[in-house]
DNA sequence: TTGTATGCGTTATCAC
DNA sequence: GTGATAACGCATACAA
């Protein structure tokens, strides 16, 4: 732990001290001029910059961090797979934490405020999120990193915002999509437009709220429409992968139990396992049975069929958490808690309408976002 | 700036002040074990464990960072669009950003690293980069975010490492992608398979080292061949766009003059465009022209024609990266430095092959990254 | 307008 | 084994 404190030998990275030293004005001055605070002289200030400039020299953050107790940091927890458990899907797809992330790095540079990313294996959810809170002004914790419980005991301790989850916790603030609308919309189409009495729900791991949310919301409004759902207990639950539905739906299809008229899926990758499982065993959607997903994945668009689903506005979830983490974090009045994303129901082929686009409609746009790799 | 110094009053966040006034022992005997220092009694360690959990204690971040000098943080800077300048292509694929950041929160996570995100926006290589470098212990440039000068600069004050560059600069570490090999192969296909003699080369931003890399490979070999490429200056040259690619295209189609067997295009998106503009002038590929890619993006293989391309490992750009960077970093000897990654030719439809796979071909694996919402 | 002195919460180096 | 205590680099209240 050598001393630079007060002498500045100009060794390593140089500190606030070096500046000052070779600008011959104190270090209060240099950080005056660096923080565009107070009156200097435009001359004293010249000269500093100056010295900055010739030093390279670069403001310590861990530094100014600890004595401003601000840093301007939001740190964002998400489930990360076991890297080779990823399917072709998942692998193909811009997904749904990706576009998160992005949305939420575009509002963070915004305010001012970098993203300090943090996988989350899931199941092993110690205290990788608890330390993020030691680095970051504010967690957004994305569902199933945390128990409900400990989602409630951490917010206590530093302002969070949960994404996407049920929206049932007390947690300090929930920003989360509206399930239920997709859902009904969805149980309506099929219901009043095809005519469909007898459906399946095929649910994601059955802790996940969100997949409870919307096999609640489905089965109610298809009741309440006169129809019928087998409850994804007897056979339909997955655990929110493609590869997971696939093998869920060949098992129920080689039970000879009869099919429902359509199956209606918590995600979009089940839903595209769904289908392929129905292709091989000989059966085509939407002919034989209909398939519904939700999200809009960008392949759902491309698959064949085209897959009918409810779209959600995924990197806006991440810019509007960010933004109600930020109003937290610093205590805007008129910052709004929670907030509930619009959903929006997308029909395409798999549901037995006609395909609606073109391919390549909408293509162009101008643009360049990675442009020369991606 | 109250003092808590040595009192530490239970009032905000515990510091270590508070847990060791609770276990009755010194901060010196709380910070180690916390970090599993030294030897300590059992029945103390447990003391001082209790009072960690009783507190809610979670160490402060920039302290512990400004005490050890270590922060833990890898710093990754990338190239952000404006929010409204996508196109759908570009919105629709899994990114190569975004594919870099899975890749390298990945690897970062393996070695106890978080990572800090910073976009930049295109031009404005202002001091965003330069402030990362103070808040990271080393710091990850993409391509064209930079200027290699700056880059260069930029590597004697931090640990570097540039991804998807050029591979020119002499900055501390190059990782990137295997540019000419791919070119290679894919005029090697061309030449010797389809019998090709006259190509274009639709090349991306002028300035961009990765497409002069491609444009130079490939017209190199193709001259060996015997065949001859028509220079992108003349009339094919685009700004990595889809756009772009299209409007060129669109606008050397008018011309009148003689179009080339095949179109080679620097990146996905442009062939994208390119196939757009040939069937908005009534022309189809592979029949009238061939067109060919290069990233491998998602969409290229949902395509129609499905796209022949040069498939460039994006994740494993980024966990590569982060692992030569900290290698850099904690200065191992064995790290390897400057890294070339293969690419691989994927023959499709577009060049004029048999399209070779059945959709959603390799589509089962298990997987539930961001299953619930993807 | 500028300088001095102190504290931010840890880690690590001494002694005991 | 454990306890004082000096850094770490910066921001800022208080003087000047």
């Amino acid at each position: 732990m050598p001393a630079s404190g007060g002498g500045g030998q100009s060794s390593g990275t140089p500190t606030i001290y070096d500046v000052a030293k070779q600008a011959n004005v104190s270090i209060a001055t240099v950080s005056r001029v660096l923080n565009s605070h107070g009156y200097l002289r435009a001359e004293t200030r010249d000269r500093v910059l100056q010295a900055v400039r010739e030093l390279h020299f670069v403001p310590n953050g861990p530094a100014r961090q600890l004595s401003s107790g601000i840093k301007k940091v939001i740190g964002l927890a998400f489930i990360r797979p076991p890297e080779d458990e990823m399917s072709a899907v998942e692998e193909d797809s811009l997904l749904f934490t990706d576009a998160v992330i992005r949305g939420a790095e575009f509002a963070a540079q915004r305010f001012g405020y970098s993203l300090l990313l943090t996988g989350v294996t899931e199941g092993d959810s110690s205290n990788d999120v608890t330390a993020l809170t030691g680095k970051a002004d504010g967690v957004i914790v994305l569902d199933r990193v945390l128990p409900e419980k400990r989602v409630a005991t951490l917010a206590k301790r530093s302002p969070l915002v949960l994404l996407a989850g049920s929206g049932k916790p007390q947690a300090a603030v929930n920003v989360r999509v509206d399930n239920v609308q997709g859902m009904q919309a969805i149980a309506q189409h099929l219901v009043a437009h095809h005519g469909f009495r007898r459906f399946a729900f095929m649910a994601g791991k059955e802790s996940s709220p969100d997949s409870t949310t919307r096999e609640e919301a489905f089965t109610e409004m298809v009741r309440f429409l006169g129809g019928q759902v087998e409850p994804s207990e007897e056979g339909w639950s997955s655990d929110w992968t493609t590869a997971g539905a696939f093998k869920t739906t060949r098992d129920r299809l080689s039970s000879g139990r009869p099919m429902p008229e359509a199956i209606v899926c918590a995600s979009d990758p089940m839903a595209l396992g769904v289908l392929q499982a129905l292709q091989d065993a000989g059966l085509r959607a939407p002919r034989d049975v209909a398939v519904t997903g939700f999200d809009d994945i960008p392949i759902a668009r491309h698959w064949n069929p085209s897959l009918t689903t409810v779209r959600q506005p995924s990197q806006q979830l991440g810019s509007v958490g960010v933004e109600a983490l930020v109003g937290l974090i610093e205590d805007r009045p008129n910052a709004q808690r929670d907030r509930v994303l619009p959903t929006q129901l997308v029909v395409r082929a798999s549901c037995g309408c006609p395909a609606p686009t073109a391919p390549g409609l909408g293509l162009l746009n101008t643009g360049s976002w990675g442009s020369e790799s991606q």
